[in-house]
DNA sequence: CACTTTGTTCAAAAAAACTTGAACAAAGTA
DNA sequence: TACTTTGTTCAAGTTTTTTTGAACAAAGTG
């Protein structure tokens, strides 16, 4: 093609500006995030690497972005934690740089793991202790009916396993 | 049995009070509800009811769980909604009183239907418009990127239906 | 060592979500 | 009609969550 080859150059060589259907990809991951009750920021984070098919540096996050350099801190270690992120080390470049996995597998599996899962150990603690509870002194009549709501309970957790 | 039996009154013809494993269970809903991106409040409401025999008024609600008037009522008409309550008629009454749905499935169901749905449908809207900001100009480069991203997202919805 | 670059932490500010209660509507009763 | 009971609405208040940015730590460089 022309002269204008890509150098490989220590500084940002990537586009400092987002595309406009990258905009709308991002405000896509912006609401995914939000009804799964993360903050707007890690979709938005996710979503600007899972449109860049490059590598991106935490600081061109936060520049693309415009968000500050905590949240991009929090919400790409969370998005790591969850799978959802990776990072690499580019050699001779002590950025570390992210790119999205993008297999929606990878992506459902580390969200049940990181978020449902916990959840469902507090639960069974719960019935536990409920359990307990129900064990406690006399009023016969209280404790039968809860003696039916905890098989109920219990009931709903096998189903759901 | 003793000679003190039940008079089907017609006001509070319940315990006006809750019981130790009825609080325990009234605050692992609580919790549910939250990880489900759910106020606090319509966990509290659901897992009274949960725990309950009888139907329950608004106003039964109210006292028993201390929460105001605009709280009971919007819950029990947003449970109502997500089918995890119904309400009943008693006759001779002008009450409406409230029961728990118990059955796992309509619970799940109703979940689905109403909140998971909607979600999706947006995210299918958003699309859409993704897809016309890729017909838009030139820019070729960013726009293919653009092309093979929205694969990706359509190939995403397709695994979730 | 002094300086730069990269990334983390966390208290305080900002934003979002939830709850409250007073005002209102609807419908029954006398 | 006037009064009561039941339930809804929504602006304002409260609580919770998220974001910000300044201070700090870690590690490379000259």
């Amino acid at each position: 093609m022309t002269a204008f080859s890509v150098a490989n150059v220590s500084s940002s060589n990537q586009k400092d500006y987002l595309d406009e259907w990258e905009i709308a990809v991002i405000d896509l991951f912006l609401n995914a995030a939000n009804s799964f009750g993360l903050p707007k920021s890690y979709g938005q984070i996710y979503g600007l690497l899972f449109c860049r098919d490059q590598s991106l540096s935490m600081d061109e996050v936060m520049k693309l972005l415009e968000i500050s350099k905590g949240s991009a801190s929090q919400g790409l270690r969370a998005l790591r934690q969850l799978g959802a992120v990776s990072s690499v080390f580019e050699p001779g470049d002590r950025k570390e740089r992210f790119v999205a996995e993008i297999r929606l597998r990878k992506l459902v599996g580390g969200f049940l793991r990181e978020q449902a899962d916990p959840h469902l150990d507090k639960g069974v603690g719960r019935l536990k202790q409920i359990e307990a509870l129900l064990v406690n002194s006399d009023n016969t009549d209280s404790l039968k009916r809860g003696a039916r709501r905890h098989e109920i309970l219990s009931g709903w957790h096998r189903q759901m396993s």
